[in-house]
DNA sequence: ATAGGGTTAG
């Protein structure tokens, strides 16, 4: 708590501090004037996430001058996206208590995405009647975002029900917000749902190409290259035109599906008729020919594009570099790294985890720390998945105390764990057969569930059989009082 | 945050 205290009075040494009133128990973060910096709301999270006393936390949020503003609120939000209930106690802390701040639209749709994925849907309603009686009005943003939530819970048809009583809530729908609708539909797979609703709809929308792209994307993301196709030339005997991007889809369609000579056919046909391809086609045909193993032939293609004068983006090297390591060598995708960094390209988190995961697979892991270690010397540190790339390759090697120390690291800064995290260290709790690893793994589902987070029925009842068998139980029981009631409330709903 | 290209293990 000190320490977080003296970062922030670093991060603004200029102004005084204000002392904290006498009663108060927690210390209070120094007067700001322009605290929106990505640091501020960084440390602002860490506050959140270390007070353990609401009413502490209340006054050093209200009682210091800190300039609240929608970006940074958004910003301690988005850090708390993994910590859903600390990030809501966040948000409605300030929304009930603050005398002058109001929440922007932005920050509200933040708030309900992260209650929505809680599966808090009363809370949901709330903060939208909320936002209505504010005068904010509810985006179509709004309500793509809780539709999303929806089709991820399994119920798509709540999902269209929101989207057809848009207009009660103030917002009416349009061609926009139809589109994105099949669009979430399309992305969590539900595409035969998204194609019924489609048709019965696309005349009162007046749907457009987008919208057939849409649906075909949709097609192409279960495999399904033949009703993509079909859709299109429906589309086509509508009067519709298809673009560049209707290609782009196809043509990742056919090598999603493993038809990579149909791809490759598919390709040449574009070139042909000279519907300038761009570095989107060029990736596609790079990654898609390089996860089938063709690596001269990807290469081939990606010196082409270079000749053909169309600029290869990060993407294009991730690619490129991706299928190198998985079917090439490590040494090789790393001589593209390097070659794409004396080329003046910036290389992003995701960069960074293919070569890293490349290391790791090799059973390098002393490098592959060293590539995390040059992530943070760059802007992008390592992030959620990095981290679960280095975890579970210790893990799979036996290094479990390893993996638990970059467990701790990450719970400890500013890069919070997910269900991936905690799936993965959960079930390599297994293996050794210790029974402290059981009291670990119990602990470790505690935590995720205070978190928000759903562990799998499986998971679940072997943590507590572990426990029981080993007779660890009681001594977890004793982990904590404060959470463990907040865990037992959750179980009782988990368990119906 | 209206559509297309990079991260995911088994």
């Amino acid at each position: 708590m000190f320490s977080l205290l003296s970062k922030l009075s670093s991060l603004h040494s200029k102004t005084p501090l204000h002392l904290p009133k006498p009663f108060t128990t927690t210390p209070i973060p120094p007067s700001q004037t322009t605290m929106n910096t990505p640091a501020a709301a960084s440390t602002l999270a860490n506050l959140i996430l270390t007070s353990t006393n609401p009413q502490s936390l209340t006054q050093s949020l209200l009682c210091s001058s800190i300039n609240w503003t929608p970006l940074l609120v958004d910003n301690i939000l988005k850090h708390l996206w993994n910590h859903g209930p600390k990030a809501l106690q966040f948000f409605h802390l300030l929304l009930h208590n603050h005398p002058t701040y109001t929440h922007s639209a932005s920050s509200f749709n933040h708030a309900i995405d992260i209650a929505a994925r809680l599966r808090n849907y009363a809370a949901v309603f709330t903060l939208l009647h909320r936002m209505r009686s504010l005068r904010l009005q509810p985006t179509p943003k709004t309500f793509a975002i809780i539709a999303e939530r929806y089709v991820a819970a399994g119920k798509p048809d709540k999902a269209l029900k929101i989207f057809l009583s848009m207009h009660e809530h103030g917002c009416f729908q349009d061609l926009h917000s139809f589109n994105t609708i099949l669009d979430v539909l399309c992305k969590a797979r539900r595409v035969e749902k998204a194609w019924k609703f489609f048709k019965v709809l696309r005349g009162r929308f007046k749907a457009d190409v987008i919208s057939y792209n849409i649906i075909a994307n949709g097609w192409c993301l279960i495999k399904k290259t033949n009703k993509a196709l079909e859709t299109l030339k429906e589309m086509v005997e509508k009067g519709l035109t298809p673009t560049l991007t209707t290609y782009n889809i196809l043509l990742k369609g056919y090598f999603r599906a493993g038809q990579i000579e149909n791809g490759w056919k598919f390709f040449l046909e574009m070139k042909k008729r000279k519907c300038e391809i761009d570095v989107v086609t060029y990736t596609t045909v790079v990654h898609g020919l390089g996860v089938m193993g063709e690596i001269k032939r990807a290469q081939k293609v990606f010196d082409e594009m270079v000749e053909e004068g169309v600029l290869p983006s990060v993407a294009t090297y991730n690619a490129l570099i991706q299928v190198l390591c998985k079917k090439d060598s490590v040494e090789n995708a790393i001589s593209v790294f390097e070659e794409m960094l004396s080329k003046g390209y910036v290389p992003n988190s995701t960069t960074y985890n293919v070569v890293i995961r490349g290391l790791c697979h090799k059973e390098q892991m002393e490098r592959a720390m060293e590539y995390m270690d040059r992530m943070r010397d760059d802007e992008c540190g390592p992030n959620v998945q990095t981290y679960n790339i280095m975890i579970r390759y210790f893990l799979y090697a036996g290094e479990i105390e390893k993996g638990l120390e970059l467990f701790e690291k990450m719970n400890s800064g500013d890069c919070l764990p997910n269900l991936d995290t905690y799936n993965i260290l959960i079930s390599a709790m297994f293996v050794r057969k210790k029974s402290n690893d059981l009291l670990v793994a119990g602990k470790l589902l505690i935590e995720m569930v205070d978190r928000g987070f759903m562990p799998r029925r499986l998971t679940f009842n072997r943590v507590l059989d572990g426990l029981l068998l080993t007779g660890s139980f009681a001594s977890l029981m004793q982990f904590k009082d404060k959470p463990i009631l907040n865990f037992s409330w959750r179980m009782i709903i988990f368990l119906n």
